[in-house]
DNA sequence: TGCCCCCTGCAG
DNA sequence: CTGCAGGGGGCA
């Protein structure tokens, strides 16, 4: 997914596309990407779209729709009268459908606005899912909990970061900051980017930060996720450019030439520049 | 805390 | 063919 920035980012494109559009239908083409009944939306006008954590919502009168992208996911608008005539607005991941017509065989959910738009659900690996929920029981959903800070916010400082990461002394540091529990809404890219950012070692242990780390990390996660945003998300087709370490093996350093080494931790692949992360 | 799994497609 | 992919829930 899509992490925060580009979830941010859709949210910010779609306030000023869809708010005070009315969903006139709504086609599944994948029984597993939506949950819940479609009717309760049908007819009804967007009122606001926010997002919490990776999770994007619009809300209706009395419900709300819920969208997690997971890896794959992608949220395709294409304006067709009114506002953004003929506008095409995308994030997501990126793969070639992007460029592909909508809707394509990665399509699940067709959503039909009354102004002729429509937005498309695109997930090539069927992990995310659309859900309607009750828009007083939004807060309850299972996702919801346990979340930690966002970490755009002003509630989240170093120190309550440093809290968070110390209750996971043992934990890679990159492992730490990708949980949601500790910082909400961090993944995979921006975890890396932040350790560069930090010049902190991923594989370096909660345990044994210094206050000065637990305040370059909280700075990292910031700087990294304010810079994915400012670039639009990483669905742009030229992130890699925008990158310091993710995806950049065998790279050289941007910072200091030396070759960005590729590892695995916990289970994910992790990009670090040995001599700025040592 | 560390696997395995959900699923599909692409690069090597 | 194998391994890997920006997520994360469930299981030991």
């Amino acid at each position: 997914m899509p992490e925060l920035p580009e979830v941010e980012t859709i949210k910010i494109g779609f306030q000023k596309r869809i708010a005070g559009l009315k969903i006139t239908k709504i086609q599944i083409n994948s029984t597993k990407s939506f949950i819940g009944n479609p009717n309760s939306v049908e007819g009804q006008k967007v009122l606001k779209v926010w997002r919490r954590a990776k999770i994007l919502g619009i809300d209706f009168d009395k419900t709300t729709l819920l969208f997690h992208l997971k890896m794959s996911g992608q949220l395709v608008w294409k304006g067709k009268s009114g506002k953004g005539k003929g506008e095409r607005f995308i994030g997501g991941h990126p793969t070639p459908d992007m460029v592909a017509e909508m809707p394509n065989k990665h399509t699940r959910v067709i959503f039909y606005f009354s102004d002729g738009s429509h937005l498309y659900f695109n997930d090539q690996r069927k992990f995310g899912w659309v859900k309607v929920s009750e828009k007083l029981k939004v807060q309850s959903e299972k996702f919801f909990e346990n979340l930690g800070p966002e970490p755009l916010e002003k509630t989240f400082t170093w120190e309550v970061l440093k809290q968070n990461l110390l209750k996971h002394k043992s934990t890679p540091v990159k492992v730490a900051i990708m949980d949601h529990t500790i910082v909400s809404g961090v993944g995979n890219i921006y975890a890396n980017e932040a350790c560069f950012d930090a010049k902190i070692d991923p594989r370096k242990k909660v345990g044994q930060l210094s206050d000065e780390e637990f305040e370059s990390l909280h700075r990292g996660v910031i700087n990294s996720l304010r810079e994915g945003i400012k670039f639009g998300g990483a669905t742009r087709a030229h992130f890699l450019d925008y990158a310091y370490v993710y995806g950049r093996n065998k790279h050289p350093c941007k910072k200091c030439k030396f070759e960005i080494k590729k590892i695995q931790l916990g289970g994910r692949g992790t990009y670090l520049c040995p001599k700025c992360q040592s």
